[in-house]
RNA sequence: GACCCCAUAGUCUAGCCUGGUCAGGACACAAGAUUUUCAUUCUUGUAGCGCGGGUUCAAAUCCCGCUGGGGUCGCCA
């Protein structure tokens, strides 16, 4: 490719950045990365009532989680506004639009009446021809949309879409506090900073020919579009609050990793034959816009916690602490000021990768390693550490305490010893041990979770528990 | 309602362009194996081309219609 390729991401901070927007951002990125475009970041906050700062700082936040690094912005419209003034002016000095005086109530009257009316619902033209000037009030300027003819836009995944122009409407470009609408602003915005692909969810392929329009009457050349399909919830409506965690930072305080949420993000609608699991080299050496899937795909959370499982399973120890540490923090493992490296924080990874399908499971998994204190499940307590067992631990302690050097083989040794002495399964000294050692009936594998813990550690929990056994009774 | 998009198992998908392989893989589900707990892992299984026409020796694949789902129709983006 001898030209190289812009696109963009462009959010409206208005609520948080959810999976459906991050897909979008991750198709764009991807395209960017494969091409060895540029890839940017903008803010539409043309709607000054519902855009918040707290919705930029979670956008940017969530994009810097996943890795979605941009090369421009993040830009803010509200900042570009004397370009937007000046396309507006040029527009209806050339009599490309006019300005109209209509009330939001009146106009909202005639909507109602034409619905009534089963005719659809566009702007009648009143102010189209419209010589007097209305006082106290600048109203605002609409877009003198052609009145008849065929608008084709091409989409890169669909072809060519054709659109009747008496289907389309006089939008409105700038509102009457002077602020520009979306249908202008990203025309503008899009042309002005160079955008060779449109890359966004096919809801706004409805909106392309209107803007297709837009650019023709700017002067300005048409970019590539590519819609792609909308992500659904299990009962095939858009997804929204209702299915559950839609806000991307959730995912994170969920304990899902980054690039387990972009590499199932990426099998929404791209695929490589039969793989599944992708590292981001080989997303972006093999992404190619034009194989993506045009039917929209239904959210799977199932399918997400595998991936996230994968993930947890091969990605190194080292790597995952730095992700579980602040979870291990939130859930109150570990304080705030806990100091510890992430090297002492991989320290049980290796056990607990095996059996977590998230950081959060992980980080509970991993309590009894973290905690000073034994927190004890107390029908666990209750079934295994009772007199049956308490010679068992006993001696087993005995056992440990004159071995040297800790190791899985002689720590078998002196299990198979004391059971074969007593003439019981193994169980019956492995499941009192690890209740003692972590309190719960679930753990990694015994020999590990000692060697684990190491030996000071093991003998206070085992002497700890057997006394308790005592002093219960 | 009008316009636009879409259609392979419960879900994500390969195959469609350039008709002819028992329609391939994955999640989930079920059964079994392994096992010191919990998991992991392995094996096997259940399950699909929305419907109706047409073209053709032959249709998941090409064409038409229907149905179903989604989207848009704001001084939201």
């Amino acid at each position: 490719m001898n030209t190289p390729v812009k696109v963009r991401f462009a959010p409206s901070p208005t609520g948080y950045l959810h999976i459906g927007g991050v897909r979008t951002a991750l198709f764009n990125w991807l395209f960017a990365r494969h091409h060895g475009g540029r890839f940017v970041l903008r803010i539409e906050d043309t709607d000054l009532s519902r855009s918040t700062e707290e919705s930029i700082h979670e956008i940017i936040e969530a994009l810097k989680w996943l890795g979605l690094d941009w090369d421009e912005g993040p830009y803010r419209q509200m900042e570009r506004q004397d370009l937007y003034h000046q396309k507006a002016r040029q527009l209806l000095d050339e009599g490309k639009a006019y300005r109209c005086y209509c009330t939001p109530e009146e106009l909202e009257a005639k909507r109602q009446a034409a619905l009534e009316k089963k005719q659809n619902p566009k702007y009648d033209g009143t102010c189209r021809y419209r010589k007097d000037v209305p006082e106290g009030t600048p109203g605002v300027v609409r877009f003198k949309a052609p009145l008849e003819g065929t608008v084709t836009v091409h989409d890169l995944l669909r072809g060519k879409v054709s659109f009747d122009v008496r289907e389309l409407d006089d939008i409105i470009l700038q509102r009457s506090d002077g602020t520009p609408t979306y249908n202008f602003v990203v025309v503008v915005d899009d042309a002005d900073m160079g955008i060779t692909h449109v890359i966004r969810g096919d809801d706004h392929l409805s909106n392309t020919p209107k803007q297709a329009l837009l650019y023709q009457a700017l002067g300005y050349p048409l970019p590539e579009f590519a819609h792609i399909s909308m992500i659904l919830g299990a009962d095939k409506t858009r997804l929204s609050k209702r299915h559950g965690a839609t806000s991307t930072l959730a995912y994170r305080d969920m304990g899902y990793l980054p690039d387990a949420l972009i590499n199932y993000l990426v099998r929404l609608g791209w695929s490589l034959g039969d793989q599944e699991i992708f590292r981001r080299e080989e997303m972006i050496r093999n992404f190619s816009i034009n194989s993506v899937t045009l039917s929209a795909a239904v959210f799977n959370p199932e399918k997400l916690i595998w991936i996230n499982e994968q993930y947890i399973q091969t990605t190194p120890p080292i790597e995952l602490a730095k992700h579980l540490a602040p979870i291990l923090v939130k859930e109150g493992i570990l304080p705030e000021n806990h100091g510890l490296s992430a090297d002492e924080i991989a320290k049980p990874i290796p056990l607990l990768n095996q059996r977590a399908k998230t950081l959060v499971e992980m980080a509970g998994k991993a309590r009894f390693y973290f905690k000073k204190e034994v927190e004890f499940d107390e029908a666990a307590r209750k079934k295994f550490l009772n007199h049956e067992s308490q010679p068992l631990l006993t001696q087993l302690a005995a056992q440990i305490e004159t071995l040297d050097e800790l190791t899985s083989e002689n720590l078998e040794t002196s299990f198979k010893e004391i059971v074969e002495a007593a003439g019981v399964k193994l169980g019956k000294l492995a499941q009192p041990v690890r209740v003692a050692l972590t309190g719960k009936t679930e753990s990694p594998g015994i020999y590990d979770t000692i060697l684990l813990l190491g030996k000071e550690t093991t003998l206070a929990r085992l002497n700890q528990a057997a006394v308790g056994i005592n002093s219960s009774e």
